[in-house]
DNA sequence: CGGGATCCAAGCAGATACTG
DNA sequence: CAGTATCTGCTTGGATCCCG
């Protein structure tokens, strides 16, 4: 449990539960977050369009993504009241800014796909049998 | 950096459902493992006091967290047969190397913190009520 | 002390159906 | 086309007990 004294909380903690930067880091650490921020880019992208660029993702979870993104001030919704309608997603200023660790994330996972690849077999093979 | 040939990327492509990449991606994004590579930091650290530093983690999550790191590499798990046990945890090279995109993630947290929350506060008032 | 195994509740995510 | 709502299965994760 936390303790609740009347220390203030230094902001650069995440490991406190308390400390908000946590929820932060779970929101966007979210794999459809963090996929549909990429898929985003820099320009206007149709839900439907994101759809078919975030393979995988159900009509359910995108639109919870976009909601939770644009809730955070990340992404910017636009409807045109056409027939049929149109909505388009932008990354605002702030969504562009995350772009950037979450490429440096993104790159990692490639860089080092083949040494993690490795060291699972090993593992797995030195357990199992 | 992966060499990109024209316009697409080639092996970058963790939007595709097939992609490797996006495993390890489900795997680093987690939110257990952001703060438990976090609080590993440069030393030896015991289990017991890992618990402590990843304030909420349970008994049950951080071995989970833990076994999941050394099997693909970032962790290295070191047991003194003593009484009682002792067992101590370091990160590995690879281990270190992921520690600067995951603190550029907690930067961008505690930087934006303010604005997403506004933003939030916003959004939510501007919606229910 | 470290950690595996089990049980069970709660939250998550997919499928489906319906609206503007 | 974009989005909401509901229903439901399934995964997740916490609590607990036991073992080395």
């Amino acid at each position: 449990m936390v303790t609740t004294s009347s220390e203030s909380v230094v902001v650069g903690s995440p490991y406190r539960a308390d400390c908000p930067s946590r929820r932060i880091l779970d929101r966007i650490g979210d794999r459809w977050t963090v996929l549909t921020v990429g898929a985003l880019g820099d320009g206007n992208v149709r839900f439907s369009e994101l759809r078919r660029r975030v393979e995988g993702v159900s009509h359910k979870m995108l639109t919870q993504t976009l909601r939770a993104l644009e809730r955070d001030g990340l992404v910017r919704r636009t409807v045109y009241p056409e027939v049929p309608i149109r909505v388009e997603y932008t990354l605002t200023e702030a969504g562009r800014t995350l772009r950037e660790p979450l490429r440096a994330l993104e790159e990692w996972s490639i860089t080092h796909l083949h040494d993690v690849s490795t060291s699972q077999e090993t593992y797995d093979r030195t357990r199992s049998s």
